[in-house]
DNA sequence: CTTTATCGAGACACTTTGTCTCTGTCAATC
DNA sequence: GATTGACAGAGACAAAGTGTCTCGATAAAG
């Protein structure tokens, strides 16, 4: 029975929390997510398993705070893509390329997030996620790179679920294809003069000829605009 | 103890299995997902637990078993609409759309899929739904409603997951939105600089009747068709 | 050095699970 | 119409997990 004592008391409490973590995605990794016991990630952590009940109240948030704790990482990573130089074109399209190969990676983390959202809302650090994006959206969108006809944190949202595919492709070039669709959905939409246009969807407002075909930001909006969301 | 007896055994098998469906699927609508055990299902259905143990092996299967029934009737529905008369392109919009309206009303399917996925790679019926979305992308790419340098397969694959955000929209409009972004990402790219209107979609296929716009297997496919993916 | 807080772990009561076995009933057969 | 085989149904049991309580042991405070 390791005692894992360090100096301090509140260090020591940190330290089994990690190793209670770590112990919780090795298990989680190797018999699959609905075999994870409080026994077992007493057992393995080299804890008693009352000792766990004192550190988390069940499984689930054990799972919850490693997800929150990843998603964290990520999130830095991402933001530090983000703050590199570029167009908002250009930084928008490193960040969901980020978290695209991401997914890619750990796909466990889409399956996670259905199991730990069922509780909560949503995962603070996945509603800092949508927030990056959105506001990448925003970003690019008074620069003209990306479509404001729909609201940004739609648009976000969109992005998300749409690059959580990559967890199931099986290539890295299958990833870097997912990614070039998904900014196709977020770009500024055609004007569409010529005829396929006309033969996909002639009646909907979708491409209404939109004068300029990318007005940055100009005073008057067209109809579309004043169709953007306001809702959550 | 209501005793459920029909007059054959295999249609009050049949009865019996849909009842436990039901009563699940009530479990699941009040308690949530992990709350639902085998115990509760069997008393809530009014048989004997170890009985339930001979219709199913554990909760998982019987999630899965209901997943799988309205995965199959929202597949038949979808199939309907996709008989339906139209342009591919109208067609795929349709099907799209649909999807996405029961995705919306339905968000519980979203979570469940993540956790029945666990066992089986991908569910039946899920594979018919991704299988009736590519083959309908399929047609609408041969119709140059769709791009084609990307294979139709990992198409829908973004299809779905993209349209899975309609889950959490708030309102109808929002999920038409979504379908208008995700119907964008599909349209054939825009051509980058060089021969590009000409290349892509120029005057032919306006609505081609499927005469020979495009050959389905002609020998001078142009570059971006051969970068396309072979990969599952 | 004593006191206090709290960490760790043993223990208990309860629930869930998976299986075994027995009983009663249905249905096919003679 | 009675017998026999098959099978649904349920009681029972062992094993595992859960949540809580309580009791030493040890670090921090007085």
């Amino acid at each position: 029975m390791p005692k894992l004592w360090n100096e301090t008391i509140a260090e020591h409490r940190r330290t089994v929390r990690e190793a209670t973590l770590e112990t919780t995605a090795a298990l989680v990794a190797e018999h699959g997510l609905a075999s994870v016991t409080m026994s077992q990630i007493a057992k393995e952590t080299g804890i008693g398993r009352a000792t766990l009940y004192k550190y988390f109240p069940d499984v689930e948030s054990i799972l919850a705070a490693w997800h929150e704790r990843h998603v964290s990482a990520h999130l830095e990573h991402l933001t530090r893509i983000r703050e590199q130089a570029g167009t908002p074109g250009e930084r928008l399209e490193a960040v969901l390329h980020a978290y695209a190969d991401i997914t890619h990676e750990r796909p466990q983390h889409t399956e996670l997030a259905a199991l730990v959202h069922r509780g909560e809302h949503l995962a603070h650090a996945e509603q800092h996620l949508n927030a990056l994006v959105r506001d990448l959206i925003t970003e690019a969108a008074q620069a003209g790179a990306v479509r404001d006809d729909v609201a940004p944190g739609e648009l976000a949202t969109y992005c998300l679920h749409a690059l959580g595919a990559a967890g199931g492709l099986p290539s890295k070039a299958a990833v870097h294809r997912l990614v070039a669709v998904t900014l196709a959905g977020l770009r500024t939409s055609r004007p569409a003069p010529d005829a396929m246009g006309a033969a996909q969807s002639p009646q909907h407002a979708a491409t209404p000829g939109g004068s300029s075909s990318i007005p940055p930001h100009g005073p008057g909006r067209h109809a579309a605009h004043a169709r953007q969301s306001t809702d959550t």
